[in-house]
DNA sequence: ATCCAATGTTAAGTTAATGTTAAGATAATG
DNA sequence: CATTATCTTAACATTAACTTAACATTGGAT
């Protein structure tokens, strides 16, 4: 899965460089060139990184930065600074507020590849994203909250029930073999009967209720059936 | 309307310049010549910004600086310290302790007004109150006075709950794991058993107390959530 | 239709995770 | 440097989750 990063700069030379060396090596690249935008985009695309200018017409790249600091949604996306100006102050200031890492302009194209780089693999290990959630009709399964509802009724699941409705939502059609379940959901060197399985399945049956009936179904002699 | 500015410098020379130029800029001009004077001068006149130079007779600009921060009538005014040293260290110290930009002397003028329209520009899209605080029913947790009241009384949680409590409640909904709080509470390379996060959690529970009962949820097996 | 292997079901046993308390270690403060 | 507040841990209690055994039911092969 390629990575989606955000380019937020006013001069059309600086995105456009930026966006042809990105995309070579593979990432996915949106872009905004001024601060509102940048905001906007940052919600709508949800990407992974952020590479933010300071100096922009309108908002700033300090303000930028302050405002997705306070939307939950945008929080937790890492931002990498760009400045023209060589003053380890506009530095500092930007790292005390939250940013993850600087550029100083002229770009080194080989320097920000490696600080991208950086960045990213620091923020894998992070929680699931807000779009790792799955909707199927009125139920959300969401990895996120580990919660699922359905019809915006709360339906609480543990750990395991969780991982399992999951694991066969994100594969819908597709039969899903108790040996799989239990290479996927369960430690290794952990050994548990097929009937344990089958205890979690009913849970599973049992909390979606009588609106999910069906939604997961039995191959009788494989295994089991999410819904397409 | 006319911006006011408060210069602080014991000598009369450069205080003169300076109003002169500002002055000349269209700003309104109100000047201390001592950190006693200063920090009655920003009380009586609240400037919308502070120039003061860190060596001073009597109280330094630091302790000026650090006075300034503590009186909330004070906290939000923007200082541009002005200094002879050109040591990294005074700047960061200065940073660190909230000044919001630098100049070195001599001065250049032209710098001056420079800094002085960004800072402006900054602190004037600042939210008026701190917009940062997070607020769910009763229960208000504000960063900036690292303070949380619950129907108005007043609930003293240290250092470490409050931090745990705050980046929860910035994530409403999103389970938290442990490891995802170790990495984002604890210093790195800390090393702290889950047990330890528990005695927190618990710790801030009981303050927050009965009539926020269940605002963490526990997801079991997971981490903790902050209710919606 | 009948049989039988596979799955469903229930409740009870087992394990793992978290809650709790108090005491010891550490860091902050005067 | 002494004091105090904060943080961490160990040990144990509690609770929820998980697993299993035992038996019931089912659905397809014959």
């Amino acid at each position: 899965m390629s990575k989606k990063i955000l380019i937020v700069d006013d001069e059309k030379d600086i995105l456009d460089l930026l966006e042809f060396n990105l995309q070579n090596e593979g990432y996915n690249t949106v872009t905004a060139s001024d601060g509102e935008q940048a905001l906007l985009t940052a919600k709508a695309e949800n990407p992974d990184l952020i590479i933010l200018d300071i100096m922009l017409p309108g908002k700033d790249g300090w303000e930028v930065l302050k405002e997705l600091r306070k939307d939950p949604q945008t929080l937790d996306i890492p931002v990498i600074f760009l400045t023209a100006k060589d003053s380890e102050i506009d530095e500092v200031l930007g790292l005390e507020l939250g940013a993850d890492d600087y550029i100083v302009k002229p770009i080194s194209i080989r320097k920000l590849l490696a600080r991208i780089k950086k960045v990213l693999k620091r923020s894998k290990t992070k929680q699931p994203e807000n779009d790792d959630r799955i909707i199927v009709d009125e139920l959300v399964i969401d990895p996120q909250s580990y919660k699922v509802t359905s019809a915006d009724q709360d339906i609480v699941l543990t750990k395991k029930e969780f991982d399992i409705l999951y694991y066969m939502a994100k594969r819908p059609g597709r039969v899903i073999t108790r040996k799989i379940l239990l290479d996927e959901i369960w430690d290794e060197n952990v050994v548990v009967i097929d009937r344990t399985i089958d205890v979690h399945i009913r849970k599973i049956r049992e909390k979606l209720g009588t609106e999910n009936m069906g939604l997961i179904e039995t191959i009788k002699g494989v295994g089991y059936r999410f819904k397409v």
